[in-house]
RNA sequence: GGUUGUGUAGCUCAACUGGAUAGAGCAUCUGACUACGAAUCAGAAGGUUUAAGGUUCGACUCCUUACACGACCA
C-alpha cells in the first residue's frame, strides 16, 4: 500500500533511495567571480606556496595547500596543516611551520603575525584586510546571485500532496524544505520552477467521495463551515471507521482477515468507482471534481497561510495515460517485458534492484507509471539539467527506480533526477498515527504556534505603537518563524523529533532569536539615522578592528560559501545556521562595544555600517528559509 | 531474510567531508539592564562519539564485525 493512511512522510504522494542520486558534478562552465574573502584565501595559498618554494627549494601547487578557518581558541584566522606536508619536505610539521610563518611575516604584508601549535601554523590576518572584505560585502547589490557553476535550469517538485486528506506536520516539513531548497538555488543563479504534482487520482480519493455518497448527505464546506480539505478529510475517516467495522464483521462470520480485508463491501464499491472513473463515467468524474476542486480551496488557503507557492501544478490524471504511453515505447525497445498475466516489467537486477511492476495485468497505471509522464512532462516544458523531488526517505526505492526505467528508456534528462529525501517527523509520543489519532494537522498547529508567538509578545509588551493589522502580521511572522526554523534547522536527511514545546521557543537556537536580532539591529539604524548617521559611511579611517568586529565580519563573509554548499547538498540546514551564527557574532558584538553611544565619529559609521549589513544577511538569508524578519517585535 | 539509513552531553541538534582540547541550544548553577532593545550577553558544569577490531603522523568521519532503532523490498 502506497499513501495509505499509516504513512506520514509528508509528501502525500508517499512514496522511495538517494546516495546513487547525486547533484550533477560542478563544472564551472565559465570562470568564477571571486568574492573578497575567497580572493584572500587564494591570494594567501599562492603566497604559501611561494614561501614553500623560496624556504625549501619544493614545488607544491597552491591548490593542493589545506587551508582552513582557525580555531576559535587559537590567535588567527586561517590555518595551514602542515603535517601533510612533511615528507615531501622532509622537516618536523613545527619546523615546517615555523619557517612558513616567518617568511609569510616578512614578505606577505597582510599576515600580520602567526603562531605554530603542533602541525598547525595559525596565520593572522591584518585587520585592513578585514575592513576590505567588508567593503566587498556592502558592496554587493541586494539580491546578486552567487555563482557557483551549478545547474541553470531546475525543477522542484515540492509538497505533491494527496487530495483526500489535508496537510499534516509532515507536509510541512516537505513544504517548507521544498520551498527553501528552490529559493537557495535561485539565490545560486539558476532559473527554478516550483512544480506541485497533486495526487488527485486512485483509490484513496475514491474512498472519500464514496463515503460522501453514503453518508455526505449533501454537505458542502460552506453548509458545514469546514475547510475544504478538512471535509474530503473526515470522509475519508468515515470510510475507513464504516470499512473497518464490515471487516470486524466478515471476520466474525468466519472469514479469513486479508479475504475479508479484500472482500469487504466497501473496499468492493470503492474499486468499482475507481474503474468508473477511469471509463470516464459522467456521475463519477462530477463528484470528483467538484471534491478535489473543495481540497484545492482548502489547499490553496493553507500554502498561503504558510507562505509558500508554486510556479506549475501538475495533476496525476493528466499525467498517468502519457507514463502508459512510455511503458508501451519500452515494450517496444525491447528494454521492458509483458508477463503471462499481462502485467509489464522492468529487470533492473543490473542495477542491483529487483524487478519491478509498471503496469498491472488489468492495465491500470501504478505510481511509477505517472511519474514517467511528469519527469517528460517537465522537462518539455521547462529543459531542466536538475529536477529535484522532496519525497520522504521511505520513498528511496521508488525514486531510484524512476531514475534506472528512464535511465534504461535512454531518456536524456534521467541523470538529472535527484531525490531530496528527508526524513519522518516523530512526535514525542512516538510515530504519527491516524489510527491512534496522533497526527498533527497542519493548520491547527499553525495557528497555536501564531497563538504562542502573540502571547509571547504580549507578555515582553515592546510592541506598542503598532496597529492592529501590524501586530497580526507579527505574530504570524513570529509564529511561523519559529516553526519553519525548527523544522529546517535539522539535515534534511534525519528523521527528526517535533517537540511542540520546543518550537514555539523563542529563546537560544530559534528563528525568533534570529528575528530578534534583527529587530534590534532595525532600532539601531532608526535611532543612529535620528542622529544623521547612514550605513554607508566611508570607512577609510578604519585601521583596527575589536575582536567581535573581526569575528562578525569573517562570519558575514561566509555567505557565499554557505549558500554554495547548501545549494550542492540541497539542505537549508546550513543556511539556518549561518542566520544563527551571524545573529550570534553580532550579539556579541552589540553587547561589547558602543555604536551609536561610540565617541569616535569613524568607528560610530563603521559600526552602524557592520549593523546596517548584518541586518540585510539576516533578512537575506532568512528569506532563503522562507522566514520574514520584523523591524519591530 | 535482502537492501538501505541512522546511532555524538540528561534532551534536541552541529562538527568545513581525514585535522588541534568533539561544538551550540534547552534544562541546571553563577554573574551582567542609569550606553544604543535582557526574546540578549558573560561564565560554570555536563562526553570512552553504541561496542570491538583495522587503516595512518592523526578517525565522530574511511574499512571489517557485532548491537540498537527506522524505512523499503518480498
Amino acid at each position: 500500500m502506497q499513501g495509505g493512511p499509516g504513512s506520514f512522510g509528508g509528501g502525500g504522494r508517499c512514496r522511495g533511495r538517494s546516495a546513487l542520486l547525486r547533484f550533477p558534478p560542478l563544472v564551472p562552465q565559465r570562470p568564477l567571480r571571486l568574492y573578497p574573502v575567497q580572493q584572500l584565501e587564494q591570494s594567501l595559498k599562492s603566497a604559501l606556496s611561494a614561501a614553500i618554494q623560496h624556504v625549501f627549494g619544493a614545488d607544491v601547487p597552491a591548490a593542493q595547500l589545506p587551508l582552513q578557518a582557525t580555531r576559535k581558541d587559537f590567535a588567527g584566522q586561517f590555518t595551514l596543516v602542515t603535517f601533510p606536508l612533511t615528507k615531501a619536505l622532509g622537516k618536523g610539521p613545527e619546523q615546517i611551520g615555523q619557517a612558513l610563518g616567518e617568511y609569510l611575516l616578512a614578505h606577505e604584508p597582510r599576515v600580520s603575525g602567526f603562531n605554530v601549535v603542533k602541525g598547525f601554523l595559525n596565520l593572522e590576518i591584518a585587520d585592513s584586510e578585514w575592513v576590505r572584505v567588508f567593503e566587498g560585502l556592502r558592496q554587493r547589490p541586494a539580491g546578486a546571485p552567487v555563482a557557483t557553476g551549478g545547474p541553470q535550469r531546475v525543477v522542484v517538485e515540492y509538497s505533491s500532496p494527496n487530495t483526500n486528506k489535508p496537510l499534516h506536520l509532515g507536509h510541512l516539513r516537505n513544504n517548507f524544505l521544498g520551498y527553501s531548497v528552490a529559493e537557495i538555488l535561485k539565490a545560486t543563479g539558476a532559473e527554478v520552477t516550483k512544480a506541485n504534482l497533486v495526487n488527485d487520482r486512485g483509490i484513496h480519493i475514491c474512498k472519500s467521495m464514496l463515503a460522501y455518497q453514503h453518508y455526505g448527505q449533501g454537505e458542502t464546506p460552506q453548509s458545514a463551515g469546514i475547510k475544504g480539505d478538512h471535509l474530503a478529510g473526515k470522509y475519508y475517516v468515515l470510510f475507513e471507521k464504516h470499512y473497518r467495522e464490515q471487516v470486524r464483521q466478515l471476520e466474525n462470520e468466519g472469514v479469513a482477515p486479508d479475504v475479508a480485508k479484500k472482500k469487504a463491501p466497501l473496499m468492493l464499491e470503492a474499486q468499482d468507482m475507481l474503474r468508473a472513473w477511469e471509463a470516464g463515467d459522467e456521475a463519477v468524474v462530477s463528484l470528483w471534481k467538484k471534491m478535489n476542486g473543495w481540497v484545492y480551496e482548502g489547499f490553496d488557503a493553507t500554502y498561503q497561510n504558510i507562505g509558500v507557492d508554486f510556479d506549475k501544478f501538475y495533476y496525476e490524471s493528466q499525467t498517468y495515460l502519457l507514463g502508459k504511453e512510455r511503458v508501451e515505447e519500452g515494450l517496444q525497445k525491447g528494454v521492458f517485458f509483458k508477463k503471462d498475466d499481462g502485467s509489464v516489467w522492468v529487470d533492473l537486477k543490473e542495477e542491483g534492484l529487483d524487478e519491478k511492476l509498471l503496469l498491472r495485468a488489468d492495465g491500470t497505471s501504478v505510481y511509477i507509471t505517472q511519474d514517467l509522464g511528469t519527469a517528460e512532462l517537465k522537462f518539455e516544458h521547462f529543459g531542466y539539467d536538475l529536477s529535484v523531488y522532496v519525497i520522504a526517505d521511505e520513498q528511496n526505492y521508488h525514486m531510484q527506480v524512476l531514475r534506472a526505467v528512464l535511465q534504461k528508456l535512454g531518456k536524456p534528462y534521467a541523470d538529472a533526477i535527484h531525490h531530496l529525501s528527508y526524513g519522518m517527523v516523530d512526535l514525542p509520543s512516538g510515530k504519527m498515527k491516524s489510527r491512534e489519532g496522533t497526527v498533527v494537522d497542519a493548520d491547527e498547529l499553525v495557528r497555536e504556534v501564531v497563538a504562542a508567538a502573540e502571547a509571547a509578545t504580549l507578555e515582553k509588551g515592546k510592541t506598542e505603537g503598532l496597529s492592529e493589522d501590524e501586530l497580526t502580521r507579527l505574530y504570524h511572522m513570529l509564529g511561523l518563524g519559529a516553526l519553519k526554523y525548527y523544522l529546517l534547522k535539522v539535515d534534511p536527511k534525519k528523521r527528526m523529533l517535533f517537540n511542540p514545546e520546543e518550537s514555539v521557543k523563542l529563546e537560544g537556537d530559534t528563528g525568533p532569536f534570529i528575528q530578534y536580532s534583527h529587530a534590534r539591529i532595525s532600532s539601531i539604524l532608526r535611532k543612529a539615522a535620528e542622529r544623521g548617521v547612514g550605513p554607508d559611511g566611508q570607512l577609510t579611517g578604519i585601521t583596527e578592528l575589536q575582536g567581535t568586529e573581526r569575528d562578525l565580519i569573517q562570519e558575514l563573509a561566509r555567505y557565499d560559501a554557505v549558500v554554495t554548499e547548501a545549494a550542492r547538498v540541497q539542505s537549508p540546514a546550513l543556511v539556518a545556521q549561518f542566520a544563527y551564527d551571524v545573529a550570534r557574532a553580532y550579539n556579541r558584538f552589540f553587547a561589547e562595544v558602543p555604536i551609536i553611544a561610540e565617541a569616535d565619529e569613524i568607528k560610530r559609521a563603521f559600526r552602524v555600517a557592520l549593523s546596517a549589513q548584518t541586518g540585510r544577511a539576516l533578512k537575506t538569508s532568512m528569506g532563503l528559509l522562507g522566514i520574514e524578519v520584523p523591524e519591530r517585535m
